[in-house]
Parts: C-alpha cells; sequence; structure tokens
DNA sequence: TGTTTGATGTGAATTATCTCACATGTTTGT
DNA sequence: ACAAACATGTGAGATAATTCACATCAAACA
C-alpha cells in the first residue's frame, strides 16, 4: 500500500464487494478468495486485490480474505461506521418510494427530515415517523437535524434552485434523481441517478446488435 | 470519423448532450458551440467533440452545432428513433413509482407489460391501462407484447431468477433495481440502478473530507 | 523440518480514456 | 477579394484504469 489517487470506479467497487460480502456472511461463509469473490461480483481478481491494497493490506497469502474482517476494513474505509442522516426534498412518487423503502435504514442511511411545496402534502406524518416539513423551513430543520446529505426528488425545472439551498445549508453531499446536471461549489459532492441513460445505454446495446 | 470502438463512457454521455439539447430547443437555441454545452454538461469541450466524431461530422465548423440536428443524429445513434417496449418486473414500491412516471414515455419508452406474484396485485389495471400479469405468464406475454426491455423490482432475492426467465423469454436488455449483480449470457446486456452505492460515495467523499 | 500448494500484494505491461493544440473550413466585415 | 474571428475535427500526447505475471508469504502435510 502506498499514497495514491484512488479511482471513483474503486470505490464504487467497493460498495459492491461489501455487499457481496454481507451476503455470504449471512450463508456463514468465513473466508473468500479474491478470486471467488471476484466472479460472485463480475470483476477480475487482481482488481479486487489491487481496489483493496489502495488502502491497506485486508488478506492472508495462501489463504484469503477473512468475510467479516473486510467487510469491517471496507466500512471504515467508505466511513460507513457511523449513521449518516438524509433528507428527501420533494415527496412525490419517487420520494414515497424511497422514503417508505426499508433498505437505506439497514445501511446506516437514515431519513430525518422531508420537505414538500404541496400544502397537502406538508405537516403530513411519514410511516417512519418523520413529519413533512415546507421547503421554507429548509435550512433551520437541517441544521436541527443535522442532516449531512441531501436527496432532491423534485421536478426537474426545480432541482437547481433545491440544490442551491441545501448548499446554503451547509450540506455538501446530494443524490440528485432529477434528470439534470445540476452544479454546485467545488465543496459540494454530487451524485446523480439518472435511469433514462441506462435505458438509452441498453437501447444503443441492442440496436448496435451486441 | 473512422471505424473504432465506442467507449461506454460516450454513450453515457450522448445521453446527457440530448436531455441537454433538448432543453435548449424549448428555450429556442438554434446553434450551440461543443464549449457552451459542455459547460452546461460539465465536461470538456474537446470530449463532446470527439464524442460526436466517432459517429460523423455534425457540426459546422466556426459555427457549431445545430441543435435540433444534432438531438436527431444522437437519436439515431442511440437508437431512439423508435419505441421501445418494456415489462416491469415487481409491482411494489419502486415499480408502481417507475410505473406511475410519465418520463419514459416521453423518451420513447412504453410500458407494455408488468408482472407480480402477488394475488391482491395480479389482475389489477394500472393507471397507465395496462394489467399486471402473474409472473407464470412472463414468457408469453413478453412475446405476444413485443416487449425488449424487461425491469427488475422485486426483492432482491428473486432478480436472478427473473433475470434467468427473462433471458429464456428472449429479452436482451435488462435494467436491474435490485441490490445484486445478476449473471446473464453475452448476449444479454444488464445495466444496474443501486442508490445505496451512489450514498456509499457520497459518505466516502464526505468522509475524506474532499 | 522441508516441500508442496495456494492465494495475496504489486511492479510492469497493456489498454482505455481524456485533453491539448492546431490545421481546417465557415462566416462576417471591410 | 481579403483578412479577422471563430469553432469544428483530429492526430498526438498525457493520464487513468485494468490486467498480467510473478515474487512473496502462510498453511498443510509428509
Ligand atoms: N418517479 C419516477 O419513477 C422517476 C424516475 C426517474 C426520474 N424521476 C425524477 O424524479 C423527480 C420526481 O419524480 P416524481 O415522479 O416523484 O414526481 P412528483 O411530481 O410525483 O413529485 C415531485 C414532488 O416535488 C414537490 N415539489 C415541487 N417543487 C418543489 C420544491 N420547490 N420544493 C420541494 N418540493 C417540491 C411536488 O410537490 C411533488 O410532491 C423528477 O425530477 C423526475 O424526473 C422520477
Ligand atoms: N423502493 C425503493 O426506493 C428502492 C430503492 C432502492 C432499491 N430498491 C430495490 O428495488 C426492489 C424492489 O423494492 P420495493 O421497495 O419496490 O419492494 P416491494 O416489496 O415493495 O416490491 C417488490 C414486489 O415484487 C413482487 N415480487 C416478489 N417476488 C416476485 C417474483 N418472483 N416475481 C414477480 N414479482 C415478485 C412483490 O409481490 C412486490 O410487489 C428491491 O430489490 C429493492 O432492494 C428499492
Amino acid at each position: 500500500m502506498k499514497f495514491a489517487k484512488i479511482p471513483m470506479a474503486t470505490i464504487n467497487r467497493l460498495s459492491i464487494y461489501m455487499r457481496t460480502l454481507q451476503e455470504m456472511l449471512e450463508e456463514d461463509v468465513e473466508v473468500i478468495s479474491s478470486e471467488r469473490l471476484a466472479k460472485q461480483c463480475g470483476v477480475n481478481p487482481a482488481q479486487i486485490r489491487k481496489d483493496l491494497a489502495y488502502f491497506g493490506e485486508f488478506g492472508v497469502r495462501g489463504v484469503g480474505y477473512r468475510v467479516n474482517d473486510l467487510v469491517v476494513q471496507i466500512k471504515d474505509i467508505l466511513g460507513l461506521n457511523r449513521p449518516w442522516n438524509l433528507a428527501m426534498i420533494g415527496v412525490g412518487n419517487l420520494g414515497s418510494a424511497l422514503l417508505r423503502h426499508g433498505n437505506f435504514t439497514k445501511h446506516g442511511y437514515i431519513f430525518t427530515a422531508a420537505f414538500d411545496v404541496d400544502p397537502k402534502k406538508v405537516g403530513k406524518r411519514l410511516p417512519n415517523g418523520i413529519t413533512v416539513n415546507h421547503v421554507d423551513e429548509l435550512e433551520e430543520k437541517i441544521k436541527e437535524k443535522e442532516v449531512l446529505i441531501g436527496l432532491i426528488t423534485t421536478p426537474a425545472g426545480e432541482a437547481q434552485g433545491i440544490a442551491n439551498q441545501l448548499v446554503l445549508a451547509g450540506i455538501n453531499g446530494i443524490l440528485n434523481f432529477a434528470p439534470v446536471q445540476i452544479q454546485v461549489p467545488d465543496c459540494c459532492h454530487v451524485e446523480n441517478v439518472d435511469f433514462t441513460i441506462k435505458l438509452d445505454s441498453i437501447a444503443y446495446h441492442l440496436s448496435v446488435g451486441s
């Protein structure tokens, strides 16, 4: 291990490794080789070893990796050894589905605030116990609840404005579901989820026939 | 332009360019330079020119690109000059939200079939007019309705099984929302949508503080 | 204790992707 | 008709990411 710039792709793969390892834990697998893990994750074994080598030596030569240890290590690397408070902005179709979804909590992501502008939604109590606030209260509530990551599920036209407000409120991690490229200062990290791009990619592959 | 292998990243960016160009069209922008488009999309101008150059010469030197033409060209490249029939497998929380979402149709993706195993859901008529079928009828209905792409929104444990059935039914494009790596033959192209990975990536960036 | 087996960790080679820099062609203005 | 301004298209160079190949160490076993 040496100090080097970590490829973005490595970080994403670490998530996948962790997910797969957690499944294995439930099946009482104690030790795993990079080869087996690689097959399961659909990557090259050397890739896994190299990804991990950016951060340390976690395996035992001739043996493999202890599944449990590796999960702990990867969580440490990714910063998942602590809870992360989330805020949802836009409690519509998609926002509600996400709020209802239990998987986030399981991974340490906790919805602690939700915002909308629709009077029919503001004040409503959600299944997970939180109450929908008006967007006007965004900054106040986000600071009060120590939210660190904002999820944007408003219509596309509103997304940039919401992003601006989030940044002002001190947020520097945004997961954006609206199909627009939002612009933020460097201090803020944005990830986009855009299903249509993925569909376009499938359409392309089917069209060129490979 | 010459014949070369197209980077996957190029295909994904073409989607983004197209989306941005379509917005511009609505604001009556007729011509755009790679520089302006690049800024809007958050990429390097040369990148855009190179991406397009894989497929032809679409611009006018000294002028830029005609927005309308470029949209048409990119659609041609991606295979979006025709409708694509989709099937949704798993009409739960997320599946319903997607089915209700109008944006897909706007881009030429049409839900023509939906499947579930829950007796409470099978037979139900959805807002978009289609009726939920039992998964037992998967192959039959998919062939009948000429579905080309399958969206998996079942619980993770079911995803691989569903993928197998889809492949048997002749599908070779899958958009998988379940948080597992599904294995398919080479003829089938899979794209994964996993929000948790994106959250992990944000958590990492916030943790290392950059 | 020595040998064989097995799987990690990593430098080097390869492959993929991005960016630069400028020649090329277009338009505008004089 | 010519020059100046502009923006594309692209070869070459730089950078990044992946894969190979093997030295290295741990365990098992004779
Ligand atoms: N639903 C999907 O399956 C899906 C799929 C892909 C992308 N998206 C994107 O996700 C976003 C939301 O989609 P949806 O289907 O949930 O739409 P929706 O209309 O059901 O929900 C949007 C919600 O945002 C609220 N809102 C509007 N302006 C707001 C503001 N300024 N501040 C706070 N809240 C505001 C609305 O009141 C509404 O409740 C859209 O950008 C859409 O393109 C959705
Ligand atoms: N809801 C979210 O916001 C969200 C976010 C990220 C990922 N996901 C993933 O998406 C998937 C679905 O999530 P959800 O919240 O909609 O779950 P859900 O339980 O609400 O819906 C799952 C649906 O699949 C159906 N189903 C189960 N087995 C099936 C089978 N063999 N064939 C067909 N249908 C079957 C169930 O009857 C149910 O209707 C899960 O894998 C989940 O991890 C969901």
